[in-house]
DNA sequence: CGAATCAATAACCATATGGTTATATTATTA
DNA sequence: TAATAATATAACCATATGGTTATTGATTCG
């Protein structure tokens, strides 16, 4: 695992608002700018200001300015690896979950021959 | 998608936590109890009666008392809608970043050789 | 029965989070 | 040049979070 746990705690605090999970599924339609990505939301232009610095924080989006205007993207590099880890991370519950619904069939065998 | 926002906020904000991730690991190899669970941590055992709380929370594990100890194990349905939903997470990272798909494609091959 | 064990709860503390309004900074536009 | 626009920053507030110690309530053990 590339990404590390300090990160990890990162992106999923990241991911633990609507808001920003709202502004990261914006952003999947193409990179965009503040005023753009404030105007879907019932807020003040700072506190989604501080919304991107979290997801910044994160690694998740990278910002620029051009003139006047922020420019905002997804960033590739670590949203690829909190992606891998997600994925990861469901396919661990499944293969849990699997074996768990193994043993559950194996006792209703079991229960059956008595 | 069954599982809804505010869950997912509590969900995300469950796995944003090193501590509570540990849990879950611990979990992962069997059912447990509170001391049990609290052994790996450097921490008092009230911290860990909260963490386990927050987790319920989540519903991603449930709490039974079993005499004067507490029975601690996933709880797959909560769960496994996170995982779900957590899949299409990553899905639709998958579907915008190219190397993602070669990561997944890398760490299929890497468990086929297991 | 009395002591030890398991775990929850209460009260407290410091810091983080998520929001606000006001202000400042830097472009752009009229 | 003056006004407007796009953002960031500062200062503030309420609530949440993550930890502590002390205490309590059951259960189990000797």
């Amino acid at each position: 695992m590339v990404i590390d746990s300090k990160q990890l705690d990162l992106v999923f605090g990241a991911l633990s608002d609507a808001t920003r999970r709202g502004i990261l599924a914006d952003l999947a339609k193409g990179e965009s700018n503040v005023t753009a990505l404030a105007a879907p939301y019932d807020m003040s232009q700072p506190a989604i200001s501080k919304h991107l610095r979290v997801l910044e924080g994160a690694g998740l989006i990278e910002r620029s300015k051009t003139g006047r205007e922020t420019r905002v993207r997804v960033k590739p590099d670590n949203a690829q690896e909190a992606a891998a880890w997600i994925t990861h991370y469901a396919r661990f519950w499944q293969q849990h979950f699997d074996a768990v619904d193994q043993i559950l069939q194996q006792q209703r065998k079991l229960q059956n021959e008595d």
